[in-house]
DNA sequence: TTGAAAGCGATACCAG
DNA sequence: CTGGTATCGCTTTCAA
């Protein structure tokens, strides 16, 4: 039978005895920074070989405080959004010797502040939040170089990377009245964020621009979920003065709504015009396709990933004037939306 | 202004200074598990909460060997299959008192291996993984409790949590055959780890035992996402002789071949009958919806972690006998099989 | 080029 | 109930 060994309790020191070097030699070996001579450089690594030795990372970070990776915290994994975020960050992270993982929160305040407690977040370099915290309290105090991404939080102290919401709202909203719409409805969920408000917002002075006076009962307003957009698009389609145009203001929302068209046996961009708020996979596939707010997902996380990873160089603690940048959105036009005369 | 605080260099010993009492009472009253005078105990929270001391838990993971946390690995972070792996294990997990994050590997050997190089695989207590490498040498050097899922590696010397791929596989073409059809066409990708192969045989098995010798013509295999599937349908269904039947041997496959069928004007359940393997968003869609072979994805999750934390509290190392659990699959019957006669 | 020794920031055992 | 101190495993001056 073979040797069996225990490479658990294998330490720097019994590599340092087997090479009879002192250990500082062998961390020398260990970080190839320092001149060591090459007959000694070849022993130790011999040895390192011979006893399988794997060096304990936690000791050697717990003096360099440094560890090389980064977290990006989600509130929901499931989300297409957030995964193309998540994509651009690890890619960006990777670039520059980053080790990137994943935290999803479930959009609940109590497990996002169980990963601030976590030995992981004492222990990245950095951290990408998508936060679900609405108050700016909580986010000052966070000690790590921090960015936050589409959700921004005022007087959080950090830097951000978002796109424009509002922009993208009026956009949609415009083009429905350019059309001959006037019965817009608006389907979005709570208003706990910027970028729930600012949509709504962007809805809402396209209308006033155009003379039409938003109406409450167009206003559907409930959780941003898809099963939410299929309940209120039925709701609205079936009251008495259902509309001839919708804005799903997420990508859920709008599968929702499309869903409830293909229960409801309504025609996309006949019977009904629709224009979602980001890219969905529903939106990509019936036909006609349907017109969508795209936003820049991936490039909004390594936007993010590279605000951090030059923070992080910097060794930039500061919080007095957090950057803030904003990417732009653009209206695809695809046929969902019938023009009216 | 107000005084900044450098809460970074505050330790346990600056605590003891400012309370008068030893670090190892402060450590103590950290832990919560030793008995502590109440008045001292408030004493020291006192100083812990004005110095706004954080104790670093890497010093004390270091001691404690012990970090709380667990990791599940997975190939792509895009594939609802795998996120609703996670779901599981995160939440069997998180009633554990563990912390899980996530690690995507992009299917990539080269980023999979650089994981458990990394700072953070050494400090994981466990691992449950969704390996992308194809040899058993690979995993037999992790050195952590591990639980593989949904990819067995024959050999690993690691547990593992799998469903029935070739009974789920037999069972569709069990379907087709039953339902009268003959040019059963499978499209599915690499055979690199055991439920491709099995899923393969699977579909085999089942013609011949019908008396039915696969065609190889009927066998597209190509890539396993949702654009090789795309390619392989159009082919198949412009061949000379198209096939009545396909399985779509995974999601993504399945979601191009629904996408090709909609390009090629077919109608589902009537030109062409199809089942997946696994649910998906557009099966669910269509309509006639799209039989497919269901697979437990949370459950096996759930088993994962559950066996997981179970070694690391048994400290369990021993990899002799490793434990494998099957779980079942089950055809979904729904409206995408043409009766033939 | 190499070694000795002082940390890094906690925990835990042994006394008292 | 509390304190002293060795220890975890590695890095990093400071000397030699």
């Amino acid at each position: 039978m073979e040797r069996v060994v225990t490479e658990k309790d294998i330490t720097i020191k019994d590599v340092a005895k087997h090479a009879n070097v002192s250990v500082a030699t062998v961390s020398r070996v260990l970080n190839g920074l320092d001149r060591v001579s090459e007959s000694t450089r070849k022993r130790v690594l011999k040895v390192i070989d011979e006893l399988n030795f794997v060096p304990n990372t936690m000791a050697a970070s717990m003096v360099k405080k440094k560890t090389n990776m980064l977290s990006v915290v989600v509130p929901e994994i499931q989300n297409p959004f957030y995964t193309a975020v998540i994509g651009g960050t690890v890619e960006v992270a990777k670039k520059a010797g980053f080790f990137t993982l994943v935290v999803s929160t479930n959009g609940d305040e109590a497990e996002e502040a169980e990963f601030f407690e976590s030995f992981l977040s004492k222990n990245v370099d950095g951290i990408i939040l998508i936060g679900t915290h609405k108050e700016a309290e909580f986010y000052r105090t966070i000690r790590k170089p921090t960015v936050l991404v589409d959700r921004y939080i005022n007087n959080s102290g950090l830097d951000g990377v978002m796109i424009d919401n509002y922009r993208g709202a009026y956009e949609a909203t415009r083009h429905f009245l350019e059309y001959g719409h006037e019965r817009i409805a608006i389907i979005d969920g709570a208003h706990d964020f910027n970028d729930g408000k600012d949509r709504y917002w962007g809805y809402q002075q396209a209308m006033v621009e155009f003379g039409v006076t938003p109406d409450p009962k167009y206003h559907k307003q409930g959780s941003w979920l898809e099963e939410s957009g299929y309940r209120s698009t039925v709701e609205l389609m079936q009251s008495e003065y259902p509309p001839t145009a919708i804005f799903a203001a997420n990508n859920l929302i709008c599968q929702g709504a499309i869903k409830a068209f293909r229960d409801l046996k309504l025609d996309i961009g006949e019977d009904i015009s629709l224009i979602g708020f980001d890219e969905n996979e529903l939106a990509q596939f019936v036909q006609p396709r349907v017109t969508v707010v795209r936003r820049p997902t991936h490039e909004m996380g390594t936007q993010a990933a590279e605000m951090l990873i030059q923070k992080i160089k910097e060794n930039d603690a500061d919080q007095s004037n957090p950057k803030k940048v904003v990417l732009d959105v653009e209206l695809m036009k695809r046929g969902s939306v019938k023009k009216l005369n």
